[in-house]
RNA sequence: GCACGGGUAGCUCAGUGGUAGAGCGGCUGUCUUACACACAGUUGGUCAGGGGUUCAAAUCCCUUCCCGUGUACCA
């Protein structure tokens, strides 16, 4: 036994048991089991990535979850899976293509062999993720791993929407999109960042064509005032009001253009005039609508001025033509002024370029049981944790825009739209297109491809990646298994996509399944740096969890992170707490070791248990309550630290530490087993709390200490958790809190036991003598542990001692403790040591006797709290007596 | 601008009316027989500032400042 390496080594230990789990098929969830489901869908991982912190927070806790939910009796299904993640993927691909002799392009392939190329690649380097949670310890159900555009998920897909089309909710319309100029694909409003930048507001002279005088306007654009087609001012601005109907000339590509009048014009906003650019403007798109302006379009998808009229600047890049359009402009003598300015600009999530308000055809989305969705979240059917969210969610669900869901793509759900072939020029020309043109039959929307193929042409466009997503807690099911676990039971995910996806799968779940699709939302918090910031590839302030998991072991990531990582706030990252959480495993195996050096217990038929035995049961029941508590709040960092307090501090230090004489040769029989017994249970009921955290040592531990041999050789995975109840049960209350206080007492004299041989500069392991003066009769057990705890050799109680003068004394429950000792130290530290212990004690005295003066106080405090006052009063009374006898024994 | 979250020991964080806590770090001892990834002791705090309610405030209320997040935008 005793050949056990003295540290744990995790590496080996986590592999064998992530292997063994599988093969034994602990994580299968089994749809016709009669046990009550719990379920979650894993908010699946981007097929190109990689695990990182995010990944390692967010999967531990439905790991911790699951588990939890499988002791508890339930059937549990985790589902596992990836998204196509379509820009993310195509743009992998295409950095492949880039990078080959000579460089090509997706257009250089075309679309169906590019398509090919990406599957092939998902296939060979995608789902490197999927290997990562495994390493994790993650105990979803493998055979059940999904992907977003596998053939049994693709036409979900599909059918959603068709029937929303049909229903009336799809459109295909020219609209202004936020348009990602390299990406070259329109992008929902969600994956726009509005970021603060440093701009430049310029000040123009926009002259009147009667030539009678000017009128001041303020842009930040001046690269598309070609495609001015107005100028606004508000019609209740009475410096402007007679200018309303004249013209000016647009200062490039000179041609004279309306001044109109405009309510959406702030009167105190710059000059109060603003150019109106429908085609690259949202507002001015409406201005522009509303006043049945013309829409001139100078911009190419890429960015570049399209503007033959103005040859200066055709065919810059937008940046470039901005100051080059400055400077004809100054030239012109009509630059008024130039300021510094910051302003907003949107930002694309994916390719970090400015967006490019663009007007264009796409497919849009209005919302289908936006109610329904709002509902679920107020009346608390779904519940978010922490639950400031609902607000957040209820605020965008009030603000609710149709959803661009096309997107200029090549990789992802190709939109199930067809056109008839000789109409089909025409159709995607159209303004707009709905269900009225699918029932005129020149478009067809399915499933599956129309009969004829050949007389008619599929859409161009795939859809936004989340239009898949929003139905990802249905869609992966089949029927059976649908019937069993949905509604799904908890959902783990960042707050950062509460809009991306919870949100849409609220709704998704009403339209299309049973309802809601979960009935817990826990938001998890962000996993930052030191400094507070994101963790980012281009900070490379990330560290990757592979390394963690290599240096501290999974179970140690596990733990480390969990402990710190709070409800509600971001969770800074500190690779030291996870250090912490190797530390704690190899406390936890040492612990096991110790145990495991002792040999079987015996059959003794009358253990004899004492104060502490009962002491560390009763705590042990109280950690059942804890961890049972933290369970039901989602408090999973108090779940953590109840694990490791009652471990380290009861246990280790408290218990093990006062019962280690029982088990040295010649101990007494009877109290040797009562020891063996109850660390073999306190072991037992510990690892199964512990194994939804660090399942890997746990159930390691759980196999080397018997404890599976008993129970059929059965894992601890597939093992309920034992029942509290059992634990003290043949003793009453009184006895139980009677055992508590002699052992509270026991090592609260321990300590100061320990402390008065700290204050004489005594080294921890000096043997000394120490004598109780007992204020009640003291049994030798008691006595025995006392003197274990403290250090030393004895701790006799002897109730007619007495001290000779300036024997250091303290005070313990118990009575007074002397520490006999020849030869005095040095006196004038020792003086010095009582006097500040003095002032110490004589301000705390000062402070409660003014409390206790207080009538206030005594009339209106409950009882309690001022008995609690008095206690505490009279305990510094004693103690500053004895301190002063001290002091004037060494004079 | 609006909304939300946060500011407690050197660091990371607990603590929602009743003596300010933990872990790490620092310092001092100890290789005491499960563990030096350890043990024992110890040092650290005008609980962001100000005001109020209360016998009693880190905690409740008001206010200011700082950090973070979301959201709306005016060129």
């Amino acid at each position: 036994m005793t050949e056990l390496p003295k540290a744990y080594e995790p590496t080996v230990v986590e592999e064998k048991w992530q292997t063994r789990w599988m093969q034994e098929g602990c994580f299968h969830a089994d749809p016709q089991s009669t046990k009550p489901a719990y379920s979650i869908v894993i908010p699946p991982p981007n097929v190109t990535g990689v695990l990182h912190m995010g990944h390692v927070l967010n999967n531990t806790i439905q790991d911790i979850l699951a588990r939890r939910a499988r002791q508890e009796g339930k059937e549990v299904l985790w589902l596992p899976g990836t998204d196509h993640a379509g820009i993310a993927t195509q743009a992998r691909v295409e950095k492949e293509l880039a990078k080959e002799t000579p460089p090509r392009t997706r257009y250089d392939v075309g679309r169906e062999d590019f398509v090919n190329m990406v599957w092939e690649w998902k296939e060979k380097h995608g789902g490197i993720i999927i290997k990562q949670l495994k390493k994790l310890g993650c105990s979803c159900d493998w055979e059940r791993e999904r992907f977003t555009m596998d053939n049994i998920f693709a036409p979900e897909v599909a059918r959603a929407f068709a029937e929303l089309f049909k229903q009336g909710l799809i459109y295909r319309g020219r609209r202004m999109v936020n348009w990602d100029p390299v990406l070259l694909t329109a992008l929902s409003d969600e994956e726009v960042i509005m970021t603060p930048a440093k701009s430049k507001l310029y000040t123009i002279r926009y002259k009147l064509a009667d030539g009678s005088g000017q009128l001041l306007v303020s842009t930040t654009r001046p690269e598309t005032i070609m495609a001015d087609v107005a100028v606004a001012v508000n019609p209740k601005d009475p410096r402007f009001a007679h200018l309303i109907g004249k013209t000016v000339i647009r200062p490039l590509v000179e041609t004279e253009i309306p001044i109109i009048a405009d309510e959406h014009v702030e009167i105190d906003f710059g000059t109060g005039a603003l150019k109106i650019t429908p085609a690259h403007d949202r507002t001015d798109f409406e201005v522009g609508m509303k006043n049945h302006l013309e829409i001139i379009d100078v911009l190419t998808a890429d960015g570049h001025i399209n503007c033959p009229d103005c040859p200066e600047l055709h065919g810059l890049d937008r940046f470039v033509a901005r100051e080059k359009s400055i400077e004809i402009i100054e030239a012109k003598g009509l630059l008024e002024k130039v300021e510094d300015y910051e302003n907003n600009v949107g930002i694309s999530q994916r390719s970090d370029v400015p967006i490019e308000p663009r007007l264009s055809m796409q497919w849009f989305l209005k919302y289908p049981c936006v109610k329904e969705a709002a509902e679920a979240v107020a009346n608390g059917d779904i519940v978010f944790r922490p639950a400031h969210w609902a607000k957040t969610y209820a605020h965008w669900l009030e603000g609710i825009q149709d959803w661009c869901i096309s997107r200029q793509l090549w990789w992802g759900h190709r939109i199930p739209v067809w056109y008839r072939k000789e109409k089909a020029t025409a159709l995607q020309e159209a303004t707009k297109l709905d269900v009225e043109d699918a029932a005129a039959g020149d478009i067809y929307v399915g499933v599956e491809p129309p009969a004829d193929p050949e007389n008619w042409v599929q859409d161009e466009d795939a859809l936004d990646t989340w239009f898949s997503s929003w139905l990802w807690p249905f869609a992966t099911m089949d029927d059976e298994c649908r019937a069993k676990f949905y509604p799904t039971s908890d959902l783990v995910t960042g707050p950062d996509i509460i809009f991306f996806w919870v949100a849409r799968m609220i709704m998704a779940g009403y339209r299309f399944a049973d309802g809601k699709p979960f009935s817990n939302v826990f938001f998890t918090s962000i996993v930052r740096d030191l400094q507070g910031r994101k963790m980012s590839k281009s900070l490379g302030n990330s560290p990757d969890p592979l390394d963690l998991i290599a240096r501290y072991g999974a179970d140690g990531l596990r733990f480390g992170l969990m402990r710190i990582a709070p409800t509600g706030t971001d969770v800074k990252f500190d690779e030291k707490q996870i250090e912490e959480g190797k530390n704690f495993a190899n406390k936890l195996y040492n612990a096991a070791r110790f145990r495991m050096m002792q040999g079987e217990a015996g059959t003794d038929p009358a253990p004899r248990f004492t104060a502490v035995h009962i002491d560390i049961l009763a705590k042990l029941k109280e950690l059942h309550t804890n961890v049972a508590d933290a369970f039901a709040k989602y408090e999973f960092n108090t779940y953590t630290q109840a694990l490791y307090s009652f471990f380290w501090n009861e246990y280790c230090s408290l218990f093990l530490e006062a019962v280690k004489n029982d088990l040295r040769d010649g101990a007494d029989t009877a109290v040797r087993n009562a020891t063996l017994y109850t660390i073999d249970i306190v072991l037992r009921h510990y690892l199964a709390l512990l194994a939804p955290i660090m399942p890997h040592i746990a159930e390691e531990l759980w196999q080397s200490l018997g404890f599976a041999t008993r129970n059929g050789g059965q894992p601890l995975m597939l093992t309920e958790l034992p029942k509290a109840d059992a634990l003290l049960a043949g003793l009453d209350d009184i006895a139980i809190a009677k055992a508590r206080a002699t052992a509270t007492a026991l090592y609260e004299s321990a300590n100061r036991a320990r402390n008065l041989k700290a204050e004489y500069n005594l080294a921890t392991n000096r043997k000394v003598r120490f004598i109780l003066k007992p204020v009640a009769p003291l049994d030798t057990d008691t006595c025995a542990r006392l003197a274990l705890l403290a250090g030393a050799l004895s701790a006799d109680a002897d109730a007619s001692f007495e001290a000779p003068k300036g024997t250091p004394t303290t005070l313990t429950p118990f009575g007074e403790l002397f520490l006999p000792l020849e030869g005095l130290v040095d006196v004038d530290a020792e003086r010095s040591r009582i006097s500040k212990e003095l002032e110490k004690i004589t301000k705390e005295i000062t402070k409660s006797q003014a409390k206790l003066g207080n009538a206030s106080f005594v009339d209106r405090a409950p009882a309690a709290v001022v008995d609690q006052e008095r206690a505490r009063l009279s305990e510094w009374e004693n103690r500053k007596a004895q301190l002063e006898s001290m002091l004037a024994a060494l004079v």
